[in-house]
DNA sequence: CCATAGATGTAGCGGCCACTACAATCAACG
DNA sequence: CGTTGATTGTAGTGGCCGCTACATCTATGG
């Protein structure tokens, strides 16, 4: 038989309530009530909210990179070509709600809580050093054109969320990334 | 006599805090403790929490564009001179707590909380208009102008706060900025 | 059949939260 | 003096939080 409940079904559930709700609003109560179970089920998987919080954290970062390895199919020359080829895959309305989610996460980084801060620098971290390879020549110009792409696109996202997506796709012409 | 405790000095405490603290931790317990009052006190003041935080990221937004001031003196040609212009002002450690705090909100507001969503989005409308002004031009090429200015800036200074400095310079470097 | 380990139910703990009721103080003013 | 309004103190409220104690059930292996 297995479990009623088993770990991938209470961490899909806790994935689809971080989207719907927020990661703030993401509770062992809350998300009980929504799988029809109770809170001691979750504590026994997750045995602390942090558990709970780093393995959503690290699946919406798993998400995140679907979507950019979808975006970053071949090699670009520079930042602006980079962010050029990944904004028609980014900018799209279905996945707004995880860059929604990442930009949260960012928020609580930025203030400085644990376990956030830690996991969302070793994601940004990550996505510098995959990125780096997308480049040829000395190792210092192709990390910083790593950086200079995530900003890019970061500053775009960000507009988009906060202004809408017209203003982030007049930006991003403006850019030369549309 | 007056009172013990204005209601200046304690949206002051209420900065401090938020900025030592993070919003998420600004509550009026805290605060109270904080200032060395009850919470009652505060409550009397901002009758709702929704009051209090209004009132501290309106200040927020002032001190944003206090420095935003200094950093816009004159007028830029394009975005990319924008953003130089900016970037020295705006790339110091003494307002990394300022920017901390911005991306604090910009989380809430991505998550969809009030009023954080409406104070926010109406911040950068104000910056949007603000800075259309600063160039010459139809007034839609004008907008698209500040609009791409702002991703590039809160790219880099997300990248700071996230990546550390240097990385963030880095990204300058390669676009254009430093 | 029994022992064991995994899984689940019931109940509750202490703590913090935003917010409130109510009374006391105090100054200003008629 | 008496009233009024602004301010502050005391003491809560109900609710949600993360987490825990403890009993129970169930499947499996010896």
């Amino acid at each position: 038989m297995g479990p009623k409940h088993t770990k991938e079904e209470i961490l899909a559930g806790a994935l689809e309530a971080a989207y719907a709700e927020g990661l703030s609003q993401l509770t062992f109560g809350r998300l009980a009530k929504r799988l029809g179970t109770s809170d001691r089920i979750i504590v026994y998987y997750f045995p602390t909210k942090d558990d709970l919080i780093s393995e959503v954290l690290v699946a919406v970062g798993g998400r995140l990179m679907e979507e950019l390895e979808d975006a970053f199919g071949e090699r670009a020359t520079d930042h602006v070509e980079l962010a050029a080829t990944a904004w028609p895959v980014l900018a799209r309305k279905d996945v707004d709600p995880v860059f929604a989610l990442y930009f949260e996460a960012i928020g609580l980084a930025a203030a400085g809580r644990e376990p956030y801060r830690a996991l969302v620098t070793q994601l940004i971290n990550g996505w510098v050093e995959w990125l780096t390879d997308f480049f040829d020549g000395p190792p210092e110009h192709c990390r910083s054109e790593a950086e200079a792409g995530i900003a890019l696109i970061d500053g775009l996202l960000l507009l988009r969320q906060l202004a809408g997506p017209e203003a982030a796709d007049r930006a991003a012409a403006r850019l030369n990334v549309l």
